[in-house]
DNA sequence: CTATAGTTTGAAAGCGCTTTCATCAAGCGT
DNA sequence: ACGCTTGATGAAAGCGCTTTCAAACTATAG
């Protein structure tokens, strides 16, 4: 290394440019407010007590030299650094990508940081995830969904709290915040079946995706208090992806089945779908009803926009930031997801007589 | 403040669960090794000659011990944080969260993690974002587009090595990767010149967004010198989202402009004329063709998939990262982007007669 | 065989902050 | 008034690492 100019041992000369917002320390801030050290750092974090007309002279001095703590320090003295780890998916889905900002959002004012890393949907990465998130020494993790299994979390969750979506699981130092995912299959199917179709395809999730076994399962549950047999020929496995759904529903047609909507596990699979029916000439809604699950921001847009399980991402972000600063604060997480709500847009109607 | 339980004081009793990834310090790998701290410091950072042996030595008791060095520590003593800062627009957009995920992937392998913050398409958010990054003493920053003034990142890669893409700026610190946008709008724009088109409207982006304008430019440089003449009336403005593609489409046929083609300088805002062009029973691309721009993963999938010119964001997120580690290097950044490319799908088509 | 330059290594001084411990002032009962 | 509890403050000891400085060797030359 050749070592790069990494301006270290402070110059003793003069001969200051700027305000230089790295250079201020706690004890320059001492000085200027005429205590200790110690003070300044009681009044940063709240720690004890301190006498107004001191705490007045800190925080002028603080304003007036541009303080801001150095976090690194902060860290290595504190046992905390104020970020949270964040294990996502995809950073670029679609739909992680607003829970990351809710989790942003939800963060940011309490002075956390989230830390985000992708898990790409496999286990193995996750696992390593974790670790490059604990040699960063973060305060929290939190899980989006993901493989892991639930005993690795549990694990984890022994060292750090740790707050999971996508699950139902209940151990010491972790928040499992789960959506109803039950509830939603359940009400789309319910309305498919309301708009007088009996003849309802599934397109499902990876099987070892709890959400979309869920979604199944609220499926096969809303079928069944109608009445109508559950026929297994129209269920299609399929991979939360375009592709899945437009697979889907080729070979729903090339085995010939009979059926007027379909129900998919998610957006990005019924927009396949949409394309898949559009490829073989079957319109929708006018000859297949079709509902998603999700409600991504793109799926108003789609043709037809698309009727759906809205599945509030961005809140789902925030809940969990929230959850994890109760748990941070040694407050029970004590927050509660929305129930899942149907979107009704033009890609079901009801059938024709 | 009820002081979590943070095991700060060492506990000297000795009751070792496990081999506590935390809990490892260089001295004790130094003892272990039989060596002192400076020398396996040395190792670590590659920063002097070490005798075989004792590289040998310290190598084998940091493996035997699973040691990992504490980043906070690090970062305190040496000044370096290997963090880079990553200034994005929405984390959750479609197109900047490719580019994430190739930022990513190119720090990770070197050791850096990036740090992403977002500034919602605002200068001021985005001045408070680099604030946020240089407060947590980011090695340096990466600024995906934005809205910020030139002038402000200059002056920000006076402290750090800046990388900026989407504009082109030159200042010493400072490295700008831009994609030809000049040439995409030109490609697309010919293309479907080529295909017969004469009547083509364009869906602008945002006037103050440089990428809009290049996009623009090149549009009237293919009309041009296909010998067509600019019609201003065919141009309207957009924002770069799915809305403005649908009230572009109304204003245009509610102005009752003629026109055989759109091209839009986003995909987003080509889904929205897509659906608008439906709303008006209008076909695509039977009535009327359509191009966009970005070919996101999702324009693949639209009805009918899109024809657009690819920019390819994930390679975008790795060339910018790239160079970033070549400046924090203190190499020069010597990184180039791909020209663009035309994708034709199913959006465009020969004019009829 | 000693003086000199060149290497490798260790000791120790911080980096900027938190936190313990001791101190110094008050406040109070008797 | 006098010991005693509280409460606010400061001094100082680290947190785990990097880096300077000097010591301890080793080699080269005179």
């Amino acid at each position: 290394m050749k070592s790069p100019p990494t301006a270290r041992r402070k110059t003793p000369s003069a001969a200051a440019v700027a305000p230089d917002t790295g250079a201020m320390t706690i004890e320059r801030v001492a000085q200027e407010a005429g205590v200790s050290p110690s003070t300044v750092s009681r009044i940063l974090n709240g720690t004890a007590v301190v006498s107004g007309a001191k705490k007045q002279a800190v925080d002028d001095a603080i304003a007036k030299l541009g303080f801001v703590p150095n976090p690194m320090a902060r860290g290595l003295a504190g046992g905390r650094t104020l970020s949270v780890g964040v294990v996502t998916q995809a950073i670029d889905s679609p739909f992680y990508g607003a829970a990351l900002r809710g989790i942003e959002d939800e963060l940011d004012p309490a002075g956390y940081s989230p830390l985000f890393v992708s898990g790409h949907w496999n286990a193995t990465a996750e696992a390593r995830c974790i670790d490059v998130l604990r040699s960063r020494r973060v305060d929290g993790i939190v899980v989006l969904t993901g493989r892991l299994p639930d005993q690795a979390l549990i694990d984890c969750a022994k060292n750090l709290p740790v707050v999971v979506t996508g699950r139902t699981l209940d151990a010491p130092g972790l928040f499992a915040l789960n959506f109803d995912n039950f509830e939603g299959g359940r009400l789309a199917t319910r309305h498919l079946i309301e708009l007088g179709h009996q003849r309802i395809a599934f397109i499902a999730g990876n099987d070892d995706h709890p959400d979309a076994n869920e979604r199944l399962r609220g499926y096969r549950a809303a079928l069944e208090s109608a009445g109508i047999v559950f026929d297994p020929a129209l269920v299609v496995p399929g991979e939360y992806h375009e592709v899945s759904g437009l697979l889907a529903v080729n070979r729903l047609l090339e085995q010939g089945q009979r059926f007027t909507a379909i129900f998919a596990a998610n957006d990005q699979m019924a927009v396949g779908a949409a394309l898949g029916l559009q490829r073989h000439s079957l319109r929708v809604p006018e000859d297949v009803s079709l509902v998603g699950f999700d409600d991504l921001p793109t799926s108003v847009y789609a043709i037809p926009p698309l009727s759906t399980i809205h599945q509030p991402a961005y809140e789902l972000g925030r809940l969990a930031a929230a959850a994890m600063l109760n748990l941070l604060a040694g407050k029970p997480a004590a927050v509660e997801m929305p129930a899942p709500r149907l979107i009704t847009r033009e890609s079901s109607r009801r059938m024709r007589g």
